[in-house]
DNA sequence: TTTCGTGATGTCACTTGGTGTCATCACCCT
DNA sequence: AGGGTGATGACACCAAGTGACATCACGAAA
């Protein structure tokens, strides 16, 4: 099998980075020409490659715009499993955001192009959505790990979920990268106001 | 052609209900062969239709398991604006799911057919997510016009959809339709509990 | 009764997302 | 130099949607 494969320099065989180049020919053209009137084959175009290639890369064309999801889900479920052990579920939940704030921190302002393409078109919304849930599950099953039972878990995992979009889209909003730990507790501490009334 | 048929009030030209017939058609093929197994041009066949009448009735393959997402959506926001003017924002969210209440129950066992469907196809669950997302939308208008800041509303909405999921989730787990308003109510009381630690 | 307008439907051609299949080509290893 | 391997290209194909135009069933007016 393939044994010297990528060494950590990498150089890949023909044009290298394929899906980064799709990816950026693909955020670039939805920018110009809008999500629904950018086709797929112009993607594949514009990276030097071609319609069936992009597939192979990307299971669909709402999905070069999802890429770091995976990662993302990562660190949000290991911040849960290394939250204290003497943390409350909603704590863990919380750590796992705090564990994602880099990750934004980041990329602030390409978040916020991504929000905005993403708001500009319910098929990217869709998708947006159904990411979400998926971390939301992630998150659940990374909370019974630590023991949580089932039911408070989710219910957990659902109001993580509402804290992330609160927190997130005011974080959006404003102008410092760096804010997005503390929105996150405000949103947190404006849910618990709210649901005490 | 049949001009005996079935209406008692509304004669409608030629075969009456092509909405329903489709709606219809559509929920037991994707029961029987799956939803992605099913094509359109099937669909619009068992209805006695074709594939074009199918899309000037329905946007999408997607949106005809849909059906009845905007009355829904009206329940709930009339639910919200007649709660009395002395409840807080929180309660009147509540006050708009209990509106939704008679709608669940009728259908207990139809709903649950219906989640399991969705449940089995992403497709189906992106969908779900955004009508969840839109009637959020509709619930956040509305408590703006109860006077609540635009802030809150949304925290508010986005804490209401939580109660949803998880009390809904609940429901079609047991047998009684006529548990929902309880079920919701002890979501929310679960939310507190949770938020609280 | 005849005619006419209207709205729902059918027909057909077309674009685009997405897939299966096979050929090709660049690279690495022996 | 030759062979294997994985990424890509080429091509045919299906299904979701859409636009344009014809058609048909009705109700209403003449």
């Amino acid at each position: 099998m393939s044994l010297g494969d990528m060494t950590n320099l990498v150089r890949m065989r023909w044009e290298p980075d394929a899906v980064g180049r799709l990816q950026q020919a693909a955020f670039e053209l939805f920018s110009e020409l809008g999500y629904e009137d950018t086709t797929v084959a112009e993607i594949a175009a514009r990276a030097g490659l071609t319609k069936r290639t992009f597939f192979r890369h990307f299971s669909d064309k709402r999905e070069v715009l999802f890429g770091g999801s995976e990662q993302l889900t990562e660190l949000l479920v290991t911040g849960i499993l290394e939250a204290p052990e003497s943390a409350t579920p909603m704590q863990a939940a919380s750590a796992g955001l705090d564990a994602c704030s880099q990750m934004f921190t980041e990329r602030h302002g390409f978040a916020a192009q991504r929000a905005e393409l993403i708001a500009s078109s319910p098929e990217l919304q869709e998708r947006e959505l159904i990411k979400l849930a998926s971390m939301k599950a992630a998150a659940t099953s990374a909370l019974v790990q630590r023991g949580v039972p089932e039911t408070t878990a989710e219910l957990v995992a659902e109001t993580a979920q509402t804290v992330f979009q609160v927190g997130f889209n005011r974080w959006i909003a404003q102008d410092d990268p760096a804010a997005f730990s503390l929105l996150m507790s405000e949103a947190l501490e404006d849910l618990r106001e709210v649901t005490a009334l």
